[in-house]
DNA sequence: TTCCTAAATAAGAATAAATACTATTTAAGA
DNA sequence: TCTTAAATAGTATTTATTCTTATTTAGGAA
């Protein structure tokens, strides 16, 4: 979904506000690296990101990319797609089934619900183009995990796990 | 969900069965290295899987790993979990909300569901951690990709795209 | 069974995404 | 304005994945 000029003007408002909340500076690269997340109805990789931002502050560097976007994830200002560890994960359980993924460790159980495998594709969806299969992917944080986490509740985005 | 001995069994007298329907040698690495993503619960990833087959298979190596996972997920034999790049994409949309993803270029698109945002969990899934949020993950082709997809039939795993 | 050959593999080099390091710059509060 | 911890740029490094090439092997033919 995109957002109007003034839906981002507004997000970069709150933006800014979450910013001095957390504590941490409004730097002009943040503020542009975020704005280019939040203008775009894509969901744009690192390189991308700072290709577009690149063009308005030529001296950014690809590590301040990196490190920019990870905070924001840790700040929950924004979230990443897909899996929380970026080496690919092999299922060989090919029948309709679905995950719960812990954010933490990167844990990962198929569960099974015929209530998911049908669900109804809602028409908005069949206009993207032509659907193949659904899967509910539920997120959180698996028994171990939440253990662990008591007082330093600090679910940074992920180095290790299973 | 983990399968019991017989059931690996049998899935293995499928798959050599598969390969043979597919035309490609059925040789010691494939089947190990499938039977080592088969056997477990878990969705390991391209090191662990090499890990576990290179204790039966000593002269194992990790490019053949890789290349043999990517052929039986183009064969659709096994799957890859979470995003089809590698690479990892953010989005500042924090709204809730769903996904439709093209399999073979990666474009990637919200929508949304108010029925999708209240799926009510299956208890066996609260049982194995505390749920935080739960998105559906709809995949396909997207309306170029299927435009360009007559004939040649191939959604191998993708490379390039946006 | 033996032979043949295209397909598959091992080993190691190469590439590309992501991260770490360090000297320099800057946001923002005093 | 001054100060300082936080943030950044630029570069080096690490790590996941892919590529290259010489060697091996599955499985069909003889
Ligand atoms: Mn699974
Ligand atoms: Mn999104
Ligand atoms: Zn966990
Ligand atoms: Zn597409």
């Amino acid at each position: 979904m995109e957002f109007e000029p003034e839906a981002l003007q507004t997000r970069m408002k709150h933006f800014k506000e979450q910013l001095r909340r957390a504590g941490v500076k409004a730097t002009h690269q943040r503020l542009e690296i975020f704005r280019e997340v939040a203008k775009s109805g894509d969901h744009p990789d690192a390189e991308g990101i700072y290709k577009g931002v690149h063009k308005r502050v030529p001296t950014l560097s690809l590590d301040t990319v990196y490190r920019t976007l990870w905070s924001l994830l840790d700040l929950g200002l924004i979230t990443t797609l897909g899996a929380t560890r970026r080496r690919v994960r092999f299922d060989a359980n090919m029948s309709s089934h679905h995950h719960f993924i812990c954010a933490k460790c990167g844990m990962t159980r198929d569960f099974y619900s015929k209530k998911f495998d049908t669900l109804e594709i809602p028409a908005a969806v069949k206009a993207l183009g032509i659907v193949e299969k659904t899967q509910v992917e539920v997120r959180g944080l698996c028994i171990s995990c939440s253990k662990e986490d008591n007082s330093k509740s600090n679910v940074s985005h992920i180095k290790e796990g299973k």
